[in-house]
DNA sequence: TTGTATGCGTTATCAT
DNA sequence: ATGATAACGCATACAA
């Protein structure tokens, strides 16, 4: 295996030395050296096909120029747009995305956070908003480097987060529902200790109780197309009368809910109306087309990246919370209440 | 900012040379150290909060402990599962995933490819299976990194490559459909340059061919519902006898098709039977639930990690080719031919 | 404008 | 079993 090409060797070929060659390769310094050594070294560099090393630099530098993203769950299609988002504006900048999956596992998550807090990531972005995961981001703080949560904020403020308007989505739908017709309404939410659920839940109290209709909340295990499968089953099963209506805690549970409706031969939306969350990537080709919140995934991990590159920047954050506004797209999940 | 605790401030703490507190803090040469200094030196560790750091290890042992996965389009929900397979068996070996995406835009997926060259990473898993990227595959053999192709074999051989069984999966659609008593079927494949699209137009033509049933193919711009709608666009307004089956290059061209056809008022199956490829995540969540191929996403994935670590192990590469069968999943979108 | 020298934090090779 | 030392490849403060 043939050593790889170093900065001594271009510099040998250029006949400079290598701090000349740093300096002629680094957008920053280039003005520093003369037009026509620049070109002999660039020459000399692509000749050789010199490709810099990135860990050296990054030592010499302290800086990896590298961002890490923990997301709880990539299957989820929530995360990819946001992911774009973030990656967009990140790599304008020159750095590097550092994905990492936790699969909502505690351990896996403690352990990824590890291994990117050794690659020495400049900032973390967090799309893990359990309520109870603060030790990940307290350590994160703890070692100095920056951090923004994304759509979850953590249970504690003090950090940036940005998010889509949970409550005013859960007011859009219930609104629309109540116009419908509807009066006995239920909110199949996610797991309590996201803090979503929690934002969502008490939104969705407020606006019914306002509106005066019926209502009740359920708690699904997960924010999985199974946990809202099984929460349909409970609901279903439950004594007294069936609500005409129900605001899942977001598109997946939504598609779960509808699935075991259909299984129990309730049709949707003439029997029963389904209001998902997130507007996720192809909502609009399930059956029946979702009618759901929409959130602007993509530019919730723009800015998102774009307020840790100021952190970054900054050396110190400020806990600014910002909160994008989101919309009701009316498909066909949702109907007139049946009588 | 406090500077970042070093193995030097270990080393004093726990009253040992820094080159013990590696020794102590690596598992491999953990067997060279004293039980009594040992636990010093993790307790001193610890303490102060000690984390490695990856960059200077790297730089010393001239191995990132990375790999590079370069995908086209994180959206199309094929890539989560592929990426949650090759995650899982690199992960275990202490290997961090850096995944990039390209969008499919040729000049990105050079700059991320070059990014990933100046981290070092210590491999490639290439899913960009375009026809005409040879570039980028000779460029990482040259730069003597380890390469497997997933999914979509490149142009040339000569690289490790893991994909489904594209013919066999075309033939079991065609005999699906001509079971159902189609006698008239079209192909609406992917774009030309992609290696998959080639692979299973031919075994249209040969499958088509056999059955004795008229057949036609037309290609798709991208794999996209969109390019799905458009192609089926032009089939609609083609002069001529429509057919009574379609089979889809993969399931977004799949939607497209179905999206395109209802906008006419044809439904599926019963006037218009559609076939896709890859039975993606929510296959069944559509309308009509897709009758697809299925492909083992998450093997490929992990197949295609275990070839790239033997490839680094041995410092060399076998050229093997591994394909993993396919089955077709009937769902909704295929029926009795119309008569 | 260019060269010199130093150090970033590790691990590997030697020596003890 | 542990300590001393050098080297990995680069960027930068300083000198020329």
């Amino acid at each position: 295996m043939p050593r790889r090409v170093t900065i001594d060797d271009v510099a040998r070929l250029a006949e400079v030395h290598k701090a000349t060659v740093s300096r002629a390769l680094n957008a920053q310094t280039r003005g520093q050296v003369n037009a026509e050594t620049l070109k002999r070294v660039k020459k000399a560099a692509r000749q050789l096909g010199y490709v810099p090393n990135a860990m050296a630099r990054g030592l010499r530098t302290s800086r990896s120029m590298t961002i890490g993203v923990i997301i709880p769950d990539l299957m989820n299609p929530i995360f990819p747009p946001m992911i774009r988002g973030i990656e967009r504006v990140l790599q304008a900048q020159g750095y590097t995305v550092l994905i990492a999956n936790t699969d909502s596992h505690d351990d896996v998550e403690i352990s990824v956070f590890e291994s990117l807090l050794q690659r020495r990531v400049d900032g973390f972005i967090l799309a893990t908003g359990r309520l109870d995961d603060q030790p990940v981001v307290e350590e994160a703080a703890a070692a100095d480097v920056p951090v923004v949560l994304v759509n979850r904020g953590s249970g504690i403020g003090g950090y940036p987060l940005v998010s889509g308007d949970n409550a005013g989505g859960i007011a859009l739908a219930v609104a629309h529902l109540v116009e419908l017709g509807h009066r006995h309404i239920v909110h199949a939410a996610g797991p309590p200790n996201f803090s979503t659920t929690r934002s969502r839940a008490e939104a969705f109290e407020v606006a019914a109780t306002k509106a005066g209709v019926r209502h009740d909340t359920v708690y699904a295990a997960a924010l999985t197309i199974e946990a809202g499968f099984d929460v349909a089953d409970q609901l279903l099963k439950k004594a007294g009368p069936i609500p005409t209506a129900l605001v899942a805690g977001n598109d997946l549970v939504a598609l779960g809910l509808i699935r075991r409706l259909r299984a129990e031969g309730l049709r949707c939306p003439e029997e029963m109306s389904v209001v998902g969350f997130n507007d996720m990537p192809f909502a609009e080709d399930f059956w029946p087309p979702l009618t759901t919140v929409h959130m602007p995934l993509r530019e919730i991990g723009a800015e998102a990246a774009r307020l840790l590159l100021r952190g970054i920047e900054a050396g110190e954050q400020d806990a600014a919370t910002l909160t994008l506004p989101v919309s009701l797209v009316v498909r066909g999940s949702t109907g007139p209440a049946r009588s």
